[in-house]
DNA sequence: AAATCAAATTACCGAATAGAAAAAACAGGA
DNA sequence: TCCTGTTTTTTCTATTCGGTAATTTGATTT
């Protein structure tokens, strides 16, 4: 995995994926299919809660943008994570928040 | 390092910081910040050809996010990175564009 | 004190988008 | 074919947010 340059055009690709996590109803999408391997839009509904044809534009999102794969079996649609990648992108973040906390707690206890 | 158990409240959390990443500016102005070590708002505003409030604007927010540190020196504002956590994202991320061009590739060269 | 420079703030406009309701597309029975 | 269930698409509203211009704040200099 080479490191490229971050070139203005690269720089915007990357920020139109990082606007992609951005949306928590998206992440949840993510996550739950995380846990469950592969799940039914109907599945999706009743594991992240959300309206059907608000989870329906963030599932095609998700698709166009490469994070998860659908599968047609019937009347159903079946989607899947691409890969876990993602959960790197979170868990980084996730260090970066207990950093922060760290930071903060070092902060208050000086004071 | 460890990794937390992604609540609806930490996916929250996480989606927000991914949203301040998902602007091309912000990823200008934090690539020039790599480059550069630290920089005042006049240098960034050559830099990053943006313009001024713009700017000052996404450095509040970068900086109340915790991206960038600030300092001040007489009437002058410098920023400078926190720490190099958000290259490793985009690293991750282009891994992702790089295999994303590869499975395009694989398809084309099948046909 | 007045003038000047750096940076932040405010006010406004326009574009993008999440969410919900309704309609449409699609597939499987009866 | 009609009906039902699943999913997508369309349309609409409200909100968010980036960009710009004008103003304000703060610091330095004369």
């Amino acid at each position: 995995m080479s490191v490229q340059p971050l070139t203005p055009e690269l720089l915007e690709i990357i920020a139109e994926r990082f606007k992609v996590l951005s949306e928590p109803a998206r992440l949840r999408i993510l996550n739950a299919l995380r846990v469950d391997e592969e799940l039914s839009v109907s599945e999706l509904i009743e594991k992240t809660e959300l309206g059907q044809a608000n989870l329906s534009k963030h599932l095609g999102l998700l698709h166009g943008s490469g994070f998860v794969e659908r599968r047609k079996e019937g009347a159903f649609v079946y989607y899947s994570l691409s890969n876990e990648d993602v959960f790197i992108l979170c868990d980084v973040m996730c260090g970066r928040l207990e950093k922060e906390a760290d930071e903060r707690q070092k902060i208050l206890s000086r004071s």
